[in-house]
DNA sequence: ATTAGCAATCAGAAAAAGAGAGTGCTATTT
DNA sequence: AAATAGCACTCTCTTTTTCTGATTGCTAAT
């Protein structure tokens, strides 16, 4: 159990660490706390005993450890409300009505990234309840159409089709067998709806059954996988903190913001608070933050996520995804 | 005027550079050539004289120079073939007619990427001989709606719609008009015909006109806009060279390649040839060369580019744009 | 025209030297 | 008992020096 002063101390030295970059020196803290240099000296050596500070070397100043950063989030960190300015900024945004959603998102979390430097994430699912709302397909010559797929929640999907030798005719009353007998089947149980149900109609009042069969199963079975978006937004931020200055490390941390399973194991244990993976949690790099949250709309639902350098101001992004996650769940569930 | 075995040292320097990443040493020369070291030196001085080669300190080996390069590539390069296994690779992706034409381009050039360890680049224009070809909407709920746009090329788009009290009839009577009047109109032009020729009609039999006009001309407006696809494959590539092992320099090329006009001044000057950008040439940086070429099919045209290091193989990157180039350009036109 | 031979040059690695920041510890004061 | 002043010590970071090896340019010989 830490003591008030050392909490204090504590408290101080990450802040400064987190703005300054640098091993704080019992100089600097003494100063904000009117007492000798010698004194916090023997606070540190307790603090760094009790494993929540580092050094970087034998008579360098102390730096936070992963458990000092740990208990300075859960403990130590001011919640205050977002700022201002901020705010103001973001607002129009939202303001926005225009936008889709996800554009909106996407929007908020580059203007995030512009004025933190930190990196962004975006992921948002494609929902599992989407049913089919309306099926319609655009004949663009002899050969080739336009298929439109239209769900109950506004999700839309187009896939171009090329079938040689199939008659306008037939292609006409299978999208109408289609949308006569399926509109409102759940995307994901369409394939099998097609092939015990449509199928045996098709095949008695269609010429070219097999093929537009075929045609439309495909579709089908493309736009019914389970998909996520993924969005990073910011990336070159990464350059941007001293932490990084290393190539190989700037491209390992690049490919990781590549590769879609390591972003789309951010989201996992979908939890409505904010969460805060530090260091080696964040499963990027040693020297990463990660802070996440989810949101859930009738629509949609995703998980947004602030990557930046352990030495990262925590509070702040806290408040600016807190800002966001609530705006997109006012803004449409509220509406 | 080079001598014959000035250009054949050259070439031998050029391409032994371009494997070794090393100034190249005239031992490494003279054994290629039969003749001794310091014969080499010789016209070594000449082709430093004559402004194509460059050392890097007074007694390193040489490095092409830029005019180096130049020459090289107009006048020694070998022009042969795509190599057997590459073109494999590739052909596989052609060969797969379910995709979109814009999904087999941006694939093939993932492959390339990935073989050559270079950065590509898709630029696609949006075509302004789009015509409308078909306009529908599907109503979600009661506020909202979604546009769907068909062009005769196959081009969709769709944007969501919110309006508040507006009756169905109404919305289904604007689009019919829509579908009456526009069909066939180029995109660009649209907007101005739905101001003199849809506005004074709806007025007459839709009653929410107001607001219903206002809607679609955002809606078309927003979709004529002359926008260009900007498509960048194979950052992280970048890496993977020697010459960006500085992190100034890595950061600098990864902000221009995400760099809206940076990126789209590639296109300029449509060509049907292959063009070689070297050095300052490429407008990204001085070490980085640029391949480009442009496709032009019935449906689309865009241009597609290979980044690389100055230091590029540049006969290996020709020869694989050109095939592309060609598969493109068969696959659309051809059939 | 080509080549052998050799001093001269310079990058890059390794080693040495110097400066400064900050600590830990001890003795002293409060 | 807690806080502080004082000082030797440690270690990084920077600069300087030394050393080695690769490669050249030049001169004289073939």
């Amino acid at each position: 159990m830490l003591t008030k002063r050392q909490n204090e101390i504590l408290k101080l030295i990450v802040m400064s660490y987190i703005k300054l970059a640098h091993p704080v020196p019992s100089s600097l803290i003494c100063e904000e706390l009117n007492c000798s240099s010698a004194t916090v000296r023997n606070e540190m050596v307790a603090l760094e005993e009790a494993g929540y500070l580092e050094k970087t070397h034998t008579s360098s100043g102390r730096v936070p450890s992963e458990a000092g950063y740990r208990y300075y989030v859960d403990n130590l960190m001011d919640k205050a409300n977002i700022n201002k300015d901020e705010e103001y900024k973001l607002q129009t945004i939202f303001a926005n009505r225009q936008l889709e959603l996800s554009d909106v998102i996407t929007k908020s979390l580059q203007i995030v990234s512009d004025m933190t430097l930190y990196t962004s994430v975006i992921l948002d699912e494609k929902s599992h309840e989407n049913k089919l709302k309306e099926i319609s397909v655009v004949p663009i010559n002899n050969t080739e159409m336009v298929v439109l797929i239209v769900t109950d929640k506004g999700y839309v999907e187009h896939k171009d089709l090329r079938l040689d030798d199939v008659s306008l005719d037939d292609i006409k009353n299978t999208v109408k067998l289609i949308n006569d007998l399926i509109v409102g089947t759940p995307i994901d149980e369409i394939s099998s709806k097609l092939e015990f149900d449509i199928k045996p109609i098709i095949s008695k009042y269609v010429k070219q059954h097999e093929m537009l069969y075929k045609a439309f199963y495909n579709v089908f079975e493309d736009i019914s996988k389970p998909g996520s978006n993924i969005n990073v937004v910011g990336k070159n931020n990464i350059f941007k903190h001293k932490e990084f200055n290393d190539i190989d490390k700037v491209q390992d941390i690049f490919e990781k913001l590549d590769d879609k399973d390591t972003m789309l194991s951010i989201k996992e244990e979908n939890d409505n608070d904010i969460k805060v993976y530090i260091g080696h949690e964040s499963n990027l790099d040693d020297d990463v933050t990660v802070i996440k949250t989810s949101y859930k709309t009738d629509k949609d639902n995703g998980t947004i996520a602030i990557i930046g350098p352990k030495r990262m101001e925590y509070s702040r992004v806290v408040n600016l995804l807190d800002y966001i996650k609530k705006q997109i769940e006012r803004d449409e569930n509220g509406k």
